[in-house]
DNA sequence: CATGAATGAGGTTTCATTCAT
DNA sequence: AATGAATGAAACCTCATTCAT
């Protein structure tokens, strides 16, 4: 690792400073924030900003790593003094729980993207999917109480996971099967 | 619905192939691609682009509603030819099989974005899950043959459907009881 | 002239329609109002207006032309048939009242151009004006009955006609003059 | 007011040459003028101008502000300084000598718009309007001096006048009292 | 080190004009 | 002759990045 000389007590305050701003911005726009307006919430000029991150690309890794670092730090809490047989679901709520956060402050302020709910244009989409679901739900083949919602649901969350994480065939039909295990009944 | 006179022929050409060209550039670049990208691969002036959808944001809604068409139409098929029982686990892994391919020509070509494999910046996260994993397995609260990876995507998956589409805290737990019960082992 | 066949029926009718609607385009957003707008207006394909006009400015030209050649008609009508001594200022009226009821228009329709009122930006300049006006009347160089309003509307007259006609120096001492004995007492 | 930090010296230059360059753009071409040549004539980089003036708007409305300014001052001086009776007279004489000579510069360089002079598209207008003064003038109403230029100069002035500054009909009256008094003779 | 003005490529959009239908 | 789709230059504006202060 590059170590140098130790950061400037100004320059370690900025840099926190920054990473703070731009979370929140990109929480906000998604990449499409601009760098500017960071260096605006962290009341730092821009030529500070590109000192510490050289690139755009740079900030937004910047935070991905911390983020993760922040996360597993909270997993290894979890993994050192929870229950065992709960802890893993417990993380999984927590992160889940997070992001579902972070899309409502976008929901507020007015996405400039495209809709994905079930009431827009989704809604043709889902009508068919409820005739599958009710169908597969007479043959037995999924759980009574499981709604339409839900389905739809899982849906969004298996296709931009293998959108954005390039699954391979396998790994696709062993998620796929964990999901339908989980709507299949209790034997 | 506005019906007019039907459109000239080379309009309607031009107007497929746009859609066709913005289909991939923005498969490729997310909605960040660029129109003028679409003019280029489409073989067509940007100003034919704006005539036929005059505003960026129009060429979006325009690719989103011909997709979930397709969509729909796919699983209308199923639902009055298929197998009851299976016909929804099907459309599942037709859905999602097309997004990993889309996500698989991304990662050809370099993604611009923040990469999201195990592999990468994600490997420290990874290795806590796994322990997590392990603890849960070795309690009897998770099948012994769910592998990490697979609970990755998993987590991966359900962040991303939270992120996108707003989840509200009880459609959150529901999905994610059915995530845990496809995870848990048969009774 | 270029005679040629005369125009068929419908040729005369477009151009007519076309002009009118240019009249109307032009009298509401200048010489910036699109050519596309015209078509819409005449309820006609664009094609059809360049096979009238082969450009835009032929266009304008047109309209001014057929402006001038109705203000002509109206002049000749007074020259004929109205009392010679006032002939002249009764055209003089109806020009100018046109032109104002032009600019309302535009006034209504909330203008995109920089806004030339007593009350915005031309406050502080009015102010000064004001204070020279107060002391020609005192010194009995201008008339007491002359308020300021007429003189910011003859300043800006004449500054816009000398803009827009590219007056010589003689010319405009002489206009001035002729303006200037207007405000002066009466002997 | 907002103070802020003084600006800084090469900051302060470029908003002068981008101020300056904008001045001569706009005179040439009218708001029309684009904010690239601008930037050309400025000798800065267009992201330069827009960092001075976020918009074209802003940057028509700065220009405008400050020929006021300069208006403003000079009326200051003439109203502490100069003789009473005439310094509303120099004023006046002043501005509308600026303006046509900017109107020169136009001519030069071949206008965008339409040609308004006498002996141009207006020809037989004044032959008409010269009819009429002529019979004005020997009905005694007009002084016998006055020439058929100078009439149409202020046909066209106040025409302008009023198309720019949305008059009613009461100013509109009074204006053209001023101006009619300045051709009658005297008593 | 921090500042913030300058850069300039590139994006979206408009619109006069051409030309196949 | 009319239609209206296509063209493409050019406009306005944004923003990541550089560099003088």
């Amino acid at each position: 690792m590059t170590a140098g000389p130790p950061m400037r007590a100004d320059a370690r305050r900025n840099r926190a400073r920054i990473l703070a701003a731009a979370q929140s911005v990109f929480a906000e726009h998604g990449p499409a924030g601009s760098t500017e307006e960071v260096a605006r919430r962290a009341d730092v000029a821009i030529g500070t900003v590109f000192r510490h991150f050289p690139t755009k690309q740079a900030l937004l890794q910047a935070i991905v790593k911390e983020h993760l670092a922040q996360l597993t730090a909270d997993a290894e809490r979890l993994a050192s003094s929870g229950d065992p047989a709960t802890a893993l679901f417990t993380f999984f709520r927590a992160v889940v729980g997070e992001a579902a956060a972070a899309s409502s402050v976008v929901a507020l302020l007015g996405e400039d993207g495209i809709e994905i709910t079930v009431d827009g244009p989704l809604g043709g989409l889902a009508d068919v999917v409820g005739a599958l679901l009710s169908a597969a739900q007479h043959a037995g083949a999924i759980r009574p109480e499981v709604v339409l919602d839900e389905v739809m649901a899982l849906l969004i969350s298996t296709t931009q996971g293998a959108l954005r994480a390039g699954w391979d065939a396998r790994l696709r039909d062993r998620v796929l099967d964990i999901v339908f295990a989980g709507l299949a009944p209790r034997r």
